[in-house]
RNA sequence: GGUGAGGUGCCUGAGAGGCCGAAAGGAUCAGUUUGCUAAACUGACGUACGGGAAACUGUACCGAGGGUUCGAAUCCCUCCCUCACCGCCA
């Protein structure tokens, strides 16, 4: 990614919110700490830019406004014949227009400055949010559900999948390559029950359908923050300029880019059902096998826009619709708040769901679900008109529910039996078998 | 891929160098009238960045970037996008 195709965005953006940084100085710092961020001397950078920036913009708005007069007045003095007059003050607007051009340069220098480090800037955590570095350092905030015991001849889902022929990783990567499976049979029609039945849950607790591109362009890649923090784990379309998203929340969330909705049409809610890729530069070995991690996989995310004083009590209500999802498929899992140092650049707090893979004898992530407060609506312009009638940014959120190929995983594993796998009852109108034998 | 037409405010749409941040209509909001609905009338009604306690005020923005000019929505150049027709095609 370069940044000049950063800053060559939208003009007449919105500032990022400098004005929060410059009067909270402190507590950015502290909260920047607690998400481990490398570069604290960007803060001050940026203040000092917006400093520099505000004057110069104070200045030549004082050139402008006299530039403008003196324009002004030459057209009327020509429409009442004055030309002696008029050529006389034109005489003077040299000086002006090198000074007008010369703060204009000035200013898009310092502008441009700004932009590049604010963008560099992440999300500040919310004051819930743990210290911390590492997977281990976050907090479990609950575990639900019985672990199944398993024999001791149970398998792991990819050989349970080779086993009843569900799924074929070696096709996949003569078709494309490693991460891209190919689902078969009970495998393939499991997978799209998965996926009505996520969307019909969905759309129960109020969350309407959308069908969206599966590419983006750069703005929206931008507007929800993927750009540029994660440029190299997104599939660019070099030709056209494209990225495969790596998650419906891109495309979903930039259907309210650049909009402002009334304070009534909050919360807005959505659903929807895409493919996601991802590149996963660097990450091989024993712990991505099978479903574990793949450059294609399906997942039903939703995505609210909230209004700000909402946020969070949206937060827990998004958190208990995927947690719902789990009980009623049977799978244990537990909920982690993730620690400052692991969790998302653009996210302000941000629950992970996992579900126990029994065969694997380890926890898996099937669902992330944040809140971005202001950062992503800040980058894209999406704003509210409050009660007082003056824009407002409003709060995004969104969450997988869920991803699909560790759920298969799980099921998989945790329901296999001496007969075969059973399927979960309440998919069971969805798969019209309950059964993998 | 070829050819043509366009990009103006929430929408439709005028504007063709100064009186244009932008007519008019619609939508929306507030008020008046009305037994209710409808209608009519009156008023309000873009965004951002500055300054100001505030009333208010400066600047910028008519797809984006550059240029001409004392002055650009309007003229010139470059780019992007959209639409229509043809070709190809799920």
């Amino acid at each position: 990614m370069n940044y000049e195709l950063i800053i060559s965005l939208p003009k007449n953006k919105i500032m990022l919110q400098v004005s929060y940084i410059r009067e909270n100085r402190e507590q950015v710092l502290e909260r920047l700490a607690v998400k481990n961020f490398k570069q604290p001397e960007l803060v001050d950078e940026v203040i000092g830019l917006d400093e520099s920036r505000r004057k110069t913009q104070n200045n030549l708005d004082g050139v402008s406004a006299e530039s403008n007069a003196a324009a002004k007045k030459i057209g009327e003095l020509m429409r009442t014949g004055n030309k002696e007059e008029a050529e006389s003050i034109k005489a003077k607007t040299g000086a002006w227009k090198e000074e007008i051009k010369q703060l204009g340069d000035k200013l898009a220098a310092i502008e441009a400055e700004l932009q590049q480090k604010l963008v560099l800037l992440p999300n500040l955590p919310h004051s819930s949010v743990p210290k911390g570095l590492t997977p281990e350092d976050n907090e479990v905030v609950l575990e639900n559900g019985e672990k199944p015991n398993l024999p001791a001849n149970a398998l792991p889902h990819w050989e349970l999948a080779a086993k009843y022929n569900l799924i074929d990783f070696e096709l996949g990567v003569k078709i494309t390559g490693a991460g891209f499976p190919v689902y078969k049979n009970k495998g393939a029609k499991l997978q799209r029950a998965l996926i009505n039945y996520f969307i019909d849950e969905a759309e129960k607790a109020g969350y309407s359908e959308v069908s969206v591109p599966l590419m983006v362009n750069e703005a929206s890649a931008f507007g929800t923050g993927q750009l540029p923090d994660k440029e190299g784990q997104m599939y660019f379309v070099g030709l056209d300029n494209f990225y495969l998203i790596p998650t419906a929340e891109v495309p979903v969330t930039n259907i309210y880019r650049d909009v402002i909705l009334k304070v009534d049409e909050l919360p807005v809610k959505h659903c929807g059902h895409t493919p996601c890729f991802r590149r996963e530069a660097g990450s091989y070995g024993a712990h991505v096998r099978g479903l574990n991690r793949l450059h294609q996989f399906d997942k039903v995310e939703i995505v609210q826009v909230a209004h700000p004083d909402k946020s969070y009590e949206v937060l827990e209500q998004m958190s208990q619709h995927v947690q719902g999802l789990l009980q009623k498929l049977g799978l244990p899992y537990r909920v982690l708040r993730l620690c400052g140092g692991d969790m998302g650049f653009a996210s302000a707090l941000t629950y992970d769901m996992e579900t126990w893979s029994a065969a694997q004898q380890r926890w898996l992530e099937v669902s992330s679900v944040s809140n971005f407060e202001t950062f992503q609506s800040n980058r894209l312009k999406l704003r509210f008109r409050n009660a007082e009638g003056k824009t407002q940014l409003a709060h995004t959120l969104n969450g997988s529910a869920l991803a699909l190929p560790r759920i298969v995983a799980t099921l998989l594993e945790n329901n296999q039996t001496e007969d075969g796998i059973k399927i979960p009852e309440v998919l069971v109108p969805y798969t019209k078998f309950d059964l993998i034998s």
